[in-house]
DNA sequence: GTCTATAGTGCGATAGAC
DNA sequence: GTCTATCGCACTATAGAC
């Protein structure tokens, strides 16, 4: 065994969810974080690049759901039909990682603090980026592109938040499904 | 005379602007704002709420113009009457606030920096959650509602980025009714 | 692993306008 | 007297530099 038990980044991140939720995420320091975790603060800093960003570890994999479907999609797909794949296969990586539960208490933490909402809005850019990157390379110009990827993230942000609201028993996919029907009505 | 001159908070921005564009974001401190702004660092955080704030003291008007298209729409508009006139409105109040220079200027300096990305997302996001509600207002379901601010604001952030393209002459609010026209093809 | 710059807060004192 | 804008100082925590 060595000098310090293994597993730190995820020690620091459970560590960090129970006190962002017991006493807020401003009232919680990067020192309480790291004594919970049995790191020193600098070892924090070495893993998460700031203190918000040990609430965004998991984001890169669900980030690479919604671009994979956009990649593997049969070519001379229109945009709509990239839109809905990205949109399935990104809801469905992100219902079956967990149930709705972990997302609810975290959104939780998210939603009453600033700084935290602004790293989420950051993250959700990014996805947008990434997506109109990949329908280009599928095919579709700039500006569809953009306004494709735009699109996804804006069906991907309202189902999220309609899936964990109090009493909401449908699945993630399915809210989706909807959300994008709505919004495809409402277009014409 | 006072003790000190009038219009401190025009005096900060407009030496917080100068100072950005100069070296940077992260190279300028609060304090080197005040020395320029003839203040102290206390006074600077008494206008601005942080260090970013400063550039987004403009943000209110453009905001209440989205909004004020919507509520003054006429009855019964369509959800997408609504995003055409709210876009249409808001659009025409920035391009006719100042000529795409300052809108120029003032985005190459949030594109190099993160924090400030950060901060015109969130602005971005409070205006979708009140144009959603100035929609439900107006006689929208809540999810209707939701969808037709994510696309307002969709088209005016992808409309805004053309617009301050170099190169780019055509003004905002004809960039914004193609950008809108490529979306509606595009969804059908 | 230690040191330091800087953001941001809290509070009391001050000086003018009304 | 009240109200408002400023200064000045002490303080903490983040984050980056060394």
């Amino acid at each position: 065994m060595g000098r310090w038990e293994p597993g730190a980044p995820g020690r620091l991140q459970q560590a960090a969810i129970e006190l962002f939720a017991e006493r807020g995420f401003d009232a919680t320091t990067v020192a309480d974080i790291a004594d919970r975790a049995g790191v020193t603060e600098r070892t924090f800093f070495r893993h998460y690049a700031d203190k918000r960003e040990v609430l965004f570890a998991g984001e890169a994999q669900l980030q690479a759901a919604f671009v994979d479907a956009v990649v593997q999609a049969p070519a001379h797909s229109s945009a709509i039909e990239l839109v809905s794949t990205a949109l399935e296969t990104g809801c469905r990586a992100l219902q079956d990682a967990r149930g709705p539960e972990f997302p609810r208490i975290r959104s939780a933490i998210i939603a009453a603090n600033q700084a935290l909402q602004e790293r989420e809005l950051l993250k959700m850019s990014h996805l947008t980026g990434v997506l109109a990157e990949a329908m280009v390379a599928h095919g579709l110009g700039v500006l569809p592109a953009r306004l494709a990827a735009e699109l996804v993230v804006s069906v991907f942000i309202t189902s999220f938040g309609s899936w964990i609201e109090v009493g909401e028993t449908r699945d993630l996919v399915t809210i989706q499904r909807e959300t994008l029907e709505v919004f495809l009505t409402l277009a014409r």
